[in-house]
DNA sequence: CAAGTATGATTTCCATGGAAACCATTGTCA
DNA sequence: TGACAATGGTTTCCATGGAAATCATACTTG
């Protein structure tokens, strides 16, 4: 008991006053973000197979809704910059899964539109997200996964990250 | 009502037998990704503060517990790959927050270790990294809180997402 | 012991995405 | 109408992080 007291003592006065340290997993912010990295790291893994990016698919997702829409809208609805949405849009241009058109009105904006072949592989590309997210989510009965969607909605709505309606 | 009928017919036949696609929002992976970025993205602004990144801090505080540790432990407490880690370092090398030593046994391996300033700052870090979860988090009741990090764990578990023992 | 292999860290190259500068076009208003 | 702001998109530059090549050191085995 005397020693252990001595011990405590010299680390406080060696560790100049320890402050409170919370740990990492105490933070939800934290664990969001390794769950998220390691769903996020499977399905980019699982779209390999259709030489398809993350970001790709949810704008083809989002087209897929929309008849029409504008690089700028779509970056919006992405929570990205146009600056990184003008590249994936480059991409799928290329891949002949979109349609760039100039809005006759106003020669500034664009009017993107899926191609044939665009509105062809987005059921693909979702049978892929249904089934990782199948996988990955498995692990969770059903109550438990309606409860973390739930959450999650929450936490979309009073942060505003919401999906730009369709207009 | 008749021009109607016509549309929905003439969709039917162009648009090749649309197959069922589901919503974005209906994949918790998805959603997970929105509030993730969305919490990292604040916290990574807070940290500007700092002028420390969100990996720059993890690695830090994972430091803070292990007395010693070296790049290829840290790269698996931090699921990130040793090249990545061993830019990290550089960086908090470079505010001379860790010292970097050689293993006497075995001059492959480094010794990292928190300089006294690096265990000055942990503390400081750590203060900003509650208030943003608080903050970010503040919508949830403590129970939605708390169920929040029973799921997210969950998740954790089963797919192997553990921080590396203290061994 | 020498050659080959395994291990730990770094470096190089690439893809991603934000920030800001830039360009083109449209709108405003003096 | 002509200057100037506003708007939409692109480009450039930068930081981040993975993949793979590289380098140095240690281990193994013939």
């Amino acid at each position: 008991m005397v020693s252990m007291e001595i011990i405590l003592v010299s680390m406080e006065t060696t560790s100049e006053t320890t402050a409170p340290v919370s740990d990492l997993e105490t933070h939800l912010g934290y664990c969001l973000r390794r769950v998220s990295n390691a769903v996020s790291g499977n399905f980019a893994r699982a779209l390999q197979a259709k030489r398809t990016s993350v970001a790709e698919w949810v704008l083809l997702r989002q087209l897929y809704d929309r008849r029409q829409a504008t690089p700028g809208e779509l970056a919006d609805a992405l929570t990205m910059t146009r600056g990184a949405v003008s590249k994936i849009l480059d991409k799928v241009e290329a891949k002949s899964w979109i349609r760039r058109r100039v809005k006759p009105e106003d020669n500034r904006v664009q009017l993107l539109s899926l191609t044939a072949a665009g509105r062809r592989i987005v059921p693909e590309l979702a049978k892929i997200a249904d089934r990782n997210d199948d996988q990955f989510f498995a692990c969770l009965d059903s109550d438990e996964r309606q409860s973390l969607g739930r959450l999650l909605g929450k936490l979309a709505t009073c942060h505003q990250i919401r999906d730009v309606p369709i207009e």
